[in-house]
Order: structure tokens, then sequence, then C-alpha cells
DNA sequence: AACAGCCTCAACCGCCGATGC
DNA sequence: AGCATCGGCGGTTGAGGCTGT
């Protein structure tokens, strides 16, 4: 048997608000609040609503200090920051933009940010002051110049300058941003302890980190390897994780320490040609097993890209800078890091046409 | 002007966790 | 402990408006 629903859904009017229903639903709370319960509000007011409609009408529309539509750039960067690195959470996504609501963010992101990153949008959109897509950056994909011809690596041009930038997209000592949340993570690993057997654990660690997973690469580090989740929950901050096997003493081992709110990657060990000597880093590790790296992201990039993500880590990935934020994460303020020109760089790939494609 | 296709976004749906009985 | 209820969340839908032909 199912469960009840939460209203006559045949005594309940749907579709949208009228002016007289909003007018009615405000003024209620504004006066006398929600009273802390929802499903009986339509009645008390005398609306054909179900309560769950009421409350997604006044969060999302009647709600005081609304901002609708409008995203300024640095709405959108924090948008994609967030994204790529805690993938479709909108409320907390949405906590860090006051006036917006998760459903806002949600629909931009649907609608225009996601085709941004593509590029796939057809038009310039309507209506939208402060949104200004600009094609002022070239993508390429290249063979780098690093020595090692066997690596793919994004080529930026910026603002049309020429100055390739070429870049190892995951360098082998890279240090990335820490992403605000969670502030505990289910840590999955100890050296001391034996269950480390649980990949999706570590997958899901590594994910956090901003890493991507296409199924494509078999590697063989991570075969073996022990990824059970220790119990409980560990402050996922300033903690070592080696990630390697621990059966193999030829292993290489990658090592992500979690020092004074920055990640760091390093690896070392005579496999290390998986994790950097070819020039993919760390990243092909992180390109082992199969994904569940923020779909939307994962179903964007094919699994053949070349390099997966890293066009969403680049250099500017690096050069980051804080903004301080109040956070509703935790009972404790934290920052987020805002990535200056992530934004840009999803511009940057319009235009953008995977290999073989014309 | 008419039509078709595209885009946006408000609203709905169903699931899940928390809470109370 | 088990069940019912509620709030909250993310995914999806569809009506209406806009644009291109």
């Amino acid at each position: 048997m199912g469960r009840a629903p939460c209203c006559d859904k045949a005594n309940v009017k749907k579709g949208p608000w009228s002016p007289e229903e909003d007018a009615k639903l405000k003024s209620y709370i504004e006066k006398h609040g929600t009273g802390g319960n929802w499903i009986a509000l339509p009645q008390k007011i005398g609306l054909k609503r179900c309560g769950k409609s009421c409350r997604l009408r006044w969060l999302n529309y009647l709600r005081p200090n609304l901002k609708h539509g409008g995203f300024s750039e640095e709405e959108d960067n924090i948008i994609c920051s967030l994204y790529v690195s805690i993938g479709s959470r909108w409320s907390v996504i949405a906590a860090q933009l006051p006036g917006r609501t998760d459903n806002d963010i949600k629909n931009y992101w649907n609608t225009r940010l996601k085709k941004k990153l593509l590029g796939k949008h057809r038009r310039e959109p309507r209506n939208r002051g402060n949104y200004n897509i600009k094609q002022e950056s070239d993508v390429n994909i290249g063979n780098s110049t690093d020595g090692d011809s066997s690596s793919l690596s994004l080529v930026h041009e910026n603002s049309r300058t020429n100055q390739q930038q070429q870049q190892q997209c995951w360098p082998q000592n890279i240090t990335m941003p820490v992403l605000p949340l969670p502030l505990t993570l289910p840590l999955p690993y100890t050296d001391h302890d034996p269950g480390f057997n649980d990949q999706d654990s570590i997958r899901k660690l590594l994910i956090k980190l901003g890493g991507r997973f296409s199924g494509d690469y078999y590697h063989p580090a991570l075969d073996g390897l022990n990824l059970e989740p220790s119990d409980g929950q560990q402050v996922f901050q300033d903690q070592q994780v080696h990630v390697g096997s621990s059966s193999s003493s030829s292993a290489c081992t990658a090592t992500v320490s979690i020092n004074n709110n920055e990640v760091q990657f390093a690896q070392s060990g005579d496999q290390c040609r998986y994790f950097g000597a070819q020039g993919s880093g760390v990243n092909t590790l992180l390109q082992g097993h199969g994904s569940n790296l923020t779909p939307a992201i994962e179903e964007m990039v094919p699994s053949d890209f070349p390099g997966g993500l890293e066009f969403l880590y680049g250099e500017d990935m690096i050069d980051h800078k804080i903004i301080e934020s109040a956070t509703n994460w935790g009972e404790t303020s934290t920052s987020i890091y805002h990535h200056n020109s992530l934004a840009s760089n999803c511009q940057g790939l319009e235009g953008f046409s995977y290999p073989g494609e014309q």
C-alpha cells in the first residue's frame, strides 16, 4: 500500500497561480507565518491548493527579496564552480546566492549555463540584461609541446590574443581549491584500515575534488584497491589520503593532501606514468572506473573527449581567489573558492568541436 | 501573416529523510 | 519498532512566448 497523498488531489487546483491566490497566500503568510504546517495552510486561507504547491509558490515566487532573471557573471561563476564541485545540489548552490531560489538556479543551469558550457545555444538570449554571451575564446585540441607527444591538452585562445596557453590538463603536482562543502565527507581511506576496497567511495572522494571518471580507462593502480569507507564520517580537512595499491610495492601512489584549505595532488612510484609522466596527471587515475561525476557534466563531455573535464580545471582553476561568504552548509562560516574565469572558459567552448567533428 | 520549432520557467511529481505518535 | 505525516529536494513537464523562415 502506497503512501497516503498529502492532499485530496481531486479537489485541488493545479496550474498557474492567479493574482488573487497569490495575494491570499502572501498576505496570510506575512501576517501569520506558515504556522509550521504547509499542508494545513491552504485550508486556513481557503485556497484549493496543495500545501506543497503553496510552499513552492511562496518560496519560489512570493517570498520577499527574490531576484528573478538577470544572473550576473559572478553568479554564473559561482554556479559553475559549485556545480562542478558538488553537482546538482541546487539548494546548496542557492544558499550561496542571496535572492535566488534553487528552482531558479536549476532552470538557469538547465536552459542556459549548460548550453553555455557546451556552446550549444543558437541565438542570443532574450530579455537578459546581464546575460551576455561573448565568443572570445577558442578552444582547440592539440598535442602538447612539452615533449610528450602522446598527451593531449586543451589550448585556450583567450580574447583572440593568439597567445596559446598550452597546458597539461592535470599537472603532476597541482593545487586545487577546496570547495567548502561538505565539510564532512565519508573519508574512504585510512592507512591502517584494511577495508579500503570500495572504489566507489574513493571515486566519490575524488569527485568531490573535481575528478572525472569516464569508464574508458582501466587503471591498474586501482586494481585491487581496498576502498572500503571507514565507519562514520571524518572531517574532510587537513588530512592526507593516499591513493594507491597497498598490495604492490611498485605501485604508484597518489597523495591527496588537504592542508590549509588546499588540496594537493602528488604522486610517486615507478608506475607513475599513469599519473603524470604521460601528461595526464592524476586525472588519469581519476578516469579509472565508471563515473557518477555530476551526470550532467558527464553527459556533456563525451567519454572519448580527450582529457575529460580538464577544460573545467585549467590554469584558471588553480589561480583562484576566495570569496568570503556566509553559508548554510554548517554552523561555521566558510569560504567559496571563486574560479574567476571558469565561466569565461565555458564561454570559450563556443565553437569548440570534438575531434573528427566538423 | 502564418506556421513551426525553440526556449524559458513556473509548477508538478515522486522520492527521501526527519519527526512525531 | 513501525507507521504516518510532513518538509525539502532534484528531476521533469508543458504552456506560453519568442524567433526564424
